[in-house]
RNA sequence: GCGCCCGUAGCUCAGCUGGAUAGAGUACCGCCCUCCGAAGGCGAUGGUCGUGGGUUCGAAUCCCGCCGGGCGCACCA
């Protein structure tokens, strides 16, 4: 509809200069028709006449005037009127709303779809969360923004890849091993062997109790048997990684979120992509040597300092990855990538981008695309939930979505604008849920 | 100190590619519904849009300064 008038007031606009009232050569301002907010002002709006107003040299009014004498005679307006300032207000024909309807009804869900993107793949990568511990509320809010974005890009006839990135070796992951290992050994995380960076959470001994049991779980469609043995680190690894993603893929099922692939950081060591990442950059005289490190020369493209990229004692810092990973994507056809991630990471995207920039192989100033969300907090009975990581103490999606249901959790973590800090009011989600279990209970009880 | 984000009703937030009386939820207050959803419906109250300047016919919206809050500024990930 907004098109359509659009069309007519450029078409009046048009012959207000074909007749000399307004320049030929006058630029056509970007007007908007926009739906009127009172109902006297008619359905939608232009302002276009207030626009034209300084360039043309005239009062808006008038200018108002002569357009509405010059749009052209259609079906769809059934009134014009000019009020205010110069504002030219539309009252659509109770036909023009019909047709509307009819298209609706007709196009059923494909109405409001369009394709645009047609022919073009955009990556989504969003939650990559490492297999540590449970998705967090943090989380949560992640996933349905990174779903929603797929959703629209889908609709507007993009090929969709959504991606889940994770960290399956590294320094975190031989922290959780250990943590399951003191845990099977019967160590807790008050005693005084506790390993210094274990993490703490009551799951790590559920974890290490079904390696125990040799136990058996399927993550990533991979089947991993626990071995049970207590000093076998790797096995231990392997096992506990699993039955993370494991528990992770349960609460994104629940959620409603699902992925296209899953991406291990261990593979761009395995398949070489670190190595020619530092090549290439090598290569392209980006790099330099100081103090026993290799840096990247950042501040070339747009970073604030320049980064190592391996460290004095040979290995690599997690940028280099970081920077391996976007290339694959890139690679892979990725025309457009997006990133969601949390704004405390937000330090780590001038450097990605630089790095990217450094390869010289034809990747856009721009890419990839970043979207970033502010942090969540919880209320529950008037009352900030505190959180302590290091305590292993935090609410966990599954437990929002088991207490307001999953929908209810999708929308309040949705309904704000990602950069907006988020609180989420337990209390009042529950009480405007459908899903809600107390009002299930009292509906049964009215029965 | 530097960078990014935020500051709008008591509270949580929309509105911010400038436009006509600044909106919603929630809380509080009033009214309705008293056998099947009172965790409902209707209505009222409530705002110097953090602050000071600037641009403009017109600023919550754009620009600059200041104040307040969050996050980030590693040879950690």
């Amino acid at each position: 509809m907004k098109v359509q008038l659009h069309e007519l007031v450029l078409q009046a606009v048009h012959v207000l200069q074909s007749d000399a009232t307004l320049p030929a050569d006058l630029a056509v301002p970007d007007f908007v028709i926009e739906r009127a907010r009172s109902r006297d002002h008619g359905d939608f709006a232009c302002n276009v006449a207030m626009l034209l107003a300084r360039s043309a040299r005239a009062k808006p009014r008038e200018l108002a005037e002569k357009l509405v004498a010059a749009l052209p005679a259609n079906s769809l307006v059934e009134k014009v009127e000019i009020a205010g300032p110069g504002f030219i207000n539309f009252f659509l024909a109770a036909d023009a709303y019909h047709a509307e309807v009819r298209r609706i009804l007709e196009q059923g869900e494909a109405y409001g779809r369009n394709t645009s993107g047609a022919g073009k793949t955009v990556g989504v990568e969003f939650v990559s969360a490492n297999p540590t511990g449970p998705l967090h509320v943090g989380h949560g809010r992640n996933a349905v923004i990174g779903d929603c974005l797929s959703r629209l890009f889908a609709a507007t006839g993009w090929n969709v890849k959504r991606e889940f990135y994770y960290n399956d070796a590294g320094v975190q992951i031989a922290n959780l091993a250990i943590s399951v290992q003191a845990r099977a050994r019967g160590i807790t995380p008050d005693d005084s062997n506790w390993p210094e960076n274990g993490y703490r959470g009551d799951y790590i001994a559920d974890v290490a109790r079904a390696y125990l049991d040799r136990a058996s779980v399927v993550a990533d469609g991979e089947t991993v048997v626990a071995t049970g043995d207590v000093d076998d680190i790797d096995a231990i690894r392997h096992f506990a990684v699993a039955s993370l993603r494991h528990e992770q893929d349960l609460d994104l099922q629940a959620f409603g979120v699902t992925f296209d692939t899953y991406f291990l950081e261990s593979s761009l060591y395995t398949d070489g992509k670190v190595e020619e990442t530092v090549r290439e950059l090598v290569a392209h005289g980006h790099t330099y040597e100081e103090g026993g490190a290799l840096w990247l020369r950042s501040t070339d493209f747009g970073d604030d300092k320049d980064r190592v990229m391996r460290k004095s004692d040979g290995t690599y810092t997690y940028f280099v990855p970081d920077v391996a990973y976007h290339l694959s994507k890139w690679q892979r056809g990725y025309q457009s990538a997006v990133t969601v991630l949390g704004s405390d990471h937000h330090g780590s995207l001038a450097r990605v981008k630089a790095g990217l920039q450094a390869l010289d192989c034809g990747i856009p100033k721009g890419w990839p695309d970043y979207m970033l969300y502010q942090m969540v907090t919880v209320m529950r009975g008037g009352e900030e939930v505190k959180i302590s990581k290091r305590a292993g103490s935090y609410v966990t999606l599954r437990d929002l979505i088991d207490e307001v249901g999953r929908d209810a959790t999708r929308y309040f973590l949705i309904a704000r604008k990602s950069d907006s800090q988020l609180v989420f009011d337990v209390d009042l989600a529950r009480s405007q849920s459908n899903d809600n279990p107390v009002y299930y209970i009292q509906y049964a009880h009215a029965r």
